[in-house]
DNA sequence: TTCATTTAGTTCACGTTGTAGACTAAATAT
DNA sequence: ATATTTAGTCTACAACGTGAACTAAATGAA
């Protein structure tokens, strides 16, 4: 239901029209931002002042020089009061990030350790000890941290992480054992990867993105939405049935994705112990590495032509290990898809390779209150008072 | 992009606000307004009042009598004005329908004819007979078209219907041979039945309609809103992936559902010429017929595995020939949904058929139109004058 | 150099809309 | 009959955006 609109929100709204337009749009000036906006210049002048009062715009210096006329101060995002943090607990390592409002990096770090078997309690006490690291450098910036998204691979509804294959774990609260002291929120790899690739990637609007690693996962971005489900559970890519009678799945079914395209299977598959000994073997023309990623790609293909028809995709973006296996899995897979879309589609989806890799889901952790700051930017912004 | 708010824009948004709270709390007196909107009493009286003149509610007797206090007048939607008209086009019939603001049916009819091979323009023609007709009746009963939407199947984009299996049309703009006094707009016949079902169906606001035809197609209703995917194609369930290696299909795949779930594999596999056949066949105990149910039931539920598992789905309604094969079908179909999701899922989604049956595509045709005027009454009220 | 022209940004009286609380209306309870 | 309770209206007021006048700062022409 949409809710009523009071004077309140009607300033609300507008300071976020004008934040947003800056933050899409560049540098632009109070006139420009009139234009664009379709608001006054006054009520512009006055939401800009606010906005930078706010330490979320900043004045930078004179803006089109040379041209008639007095030329206009342009605006743009400030990074210097509002940060955000993002927390990923993977099965190889743990890692943070601070981003500021402007997208910037302010602090990053990463801890490369083997979480398989390890306790939750273990686990989160080393994260916590990371992210206690980023903000105090944080604090350090002067940067208010607005808040903190935990990626972790597996489902999650309402900060439960309800199974975490490549963990072992079931039915945890992170937010729980990481005693921090901001909000800590909790939400799928995939998904949090498929927002860094929209907000800091190449900047496409919809798009899946395929996060590979021990289990399949997706995060389907629609019009620059995630699109998660009606319960958030939404991209299960790895239990798409590729073969009705196929192997058995730990899901209780048989022939998923994932029994085909997983980690597990394709180090098995290409006699490989680990993704890098198997991405040795493949850049060594070993012929079982070979083919496993062959028949791995055909699977994907599979997949995935269920996912283009029932999701409607024009672009597919390849992440986790599926990033450095691209070489060896696009062609497959994109044959698959021109084969069996060919009829029904003008032009298969575009296949590419994960363009921030591991960095997919720190920033889509981080972004996420960035965005939320973003959208809603009222709660920072102070009334002028007249003097 | 969020649109700057000017004071227009406020009212235009609490005139919905109120609208809406009417739409969805039934008959509410305007304190009781006031509650649940969080708008003072006045402003309520204000745009109540306006809503009012405008043939949007309609005052009814007084509500709550037999308690304490000044009895309340309580107010409801009005059908008295606003009007719109649901057009389908399908193989067997064509069919219209006029609904008022409130839901109710001012006007249905429907045409039996097999449309198979027909020219575009033969089939439109008659169908603009009978859409005039309405219109008419429409008129007659002092109530304003707002618009109209035609139900077709198949993929549709911007007003182009680009094929038609179950036509052998392709390519066809069926609002340039429809000439009608009121604009008219083209959609999937699976995404409007879905939203049929989603506003006059039993009040779920999450679940997949699959609409079972010629073609498989389906429409996914999410919290109460229609997802389209980026250009509108979302819900290609005929042609998700059932065996790779199976029956080839139009669409160039193989495998595809359609091949083991469609109208025309049903009858050949079911040895009947027809669908009352087979339904005849089926009553009568025929042993391939049942088979035939069985095995598309089979097909039908590790589709709609795989689109569980990307869509996040707790509850599949079953339209189109699928209501009728409902009672045959159910059991295969949730048999393979049980055991294939029952590792992933704490329940297995919910089966149940369409309850509005071949009525639900032209509801959710003239619903469209209806449920844009309750999301934006601006338009149809004017701003009362001051005396 | 001077001044017209052009564009940017601010100021202020005003219009539109929602608010708060007093006021009127209409029922039941005592 | 009168107090009490709830519904709805009325009115002064506040919040916010508007629009036009005004100031500021640049370029270009005389």
């Amino acid at each position: 239901m949409t809710q009523a609109v009071r004077h309140e929100e009607m300033r609300a709204r507008n300071l976020e029209v004008v934040l947003g337009a800056v933050g899409r749009g560049g540098p632009l000036t109070r006139a420009a931002l009139a234009e664009v906006t379709g608001l006054t210049k006054s009520t512009v002048s006055k939401l800009v002042g606010d906005l930078v009062d706010a330490g979320l715009l900043a004045e930078t210096g004179p803006a089109r020089a040379g041209e008639r006329g007095r030329p206009g101060v342009a605006v743009v995002l400030s990074g210097a009061r509002v940060a955000s943090l993002g927390l990923e607990l993977n099965v190889d390592y743990l890692a943070v990030r601070v981003l500021d409002l402007t997208g910037g990096v302010r602090f990053a770090a990463r801890r490369e350790r083997d979480n398989r078997g390890s306790r939750p309690k273990k686990v989160l006490g080393e994260l916590q000890a990371l992210a206690t690291e980023a903000l105090t450098e944080a604090h350090r910036l002067g940067l208010e941290v607005a808040g903190a998204v935990l990626a972790v691979s597996g489902p999650v509804g309402d900060g439960v992480l309800f199974s975490a294959p490549n963990l072992g774990w079931q039915d945890v609260r992170p937010a729980d054992l990481l005693r921090l002291p901001v909000p800590v929120e909790l939400d799928n790899e995939a998904n949090l990867a498929a927002l860094g690739e929209l907000w800091y990637g190449d900047g496409e609007r919809d798009f899946l993105y395929v996060s590979g690693e021990i289990g399949i996962g997706a995060g389907l971005v629609v019009n620059g939405t995630l699109f998660a489900g009606a319960t958030g559970l939404a991209g299960e890519l790895g239990h798409v049935v590729v073969a009705p009678e196929g192997t058995p799945c730990r899901c209780g079914g048989s022939g998923c994705l994932e029994t085909y395209a997983g980690q597990e299977a394709l180090l098995a598959a290409g006699n490989a112990a680990s993704v890098p000994a198997l991405l040795a073997a493949l850049e060594g023309g070993d012929g079982p590495a070979l083919a496993a990623c062959a028949a791995a790609g055909r699977a994907l293909g599979i997949a995935l032509t269920s996912a283009v028809n029932l999701l409607d995709l024009d672009r597919i973006v390849l992440g986790g290990v599926f990033t450095q296996l691209y070489p060896w899995l696009s062609g497959p897979v994109s044959e698959v898809l021109t084969t069996r879309l060919g009829g029904l589609r003008a032009t298969p989806p575009v296949l590419t390779a994960s363009r921030l890799g591991g960095d997919a889901a720190t920033l889509g952790a981080a972004g996420r209150i960035i965005h939320r700051v973003l959208a809603d930017p009222a709660p920072f912004v102070t009334r002028a008072q007249e003097a």
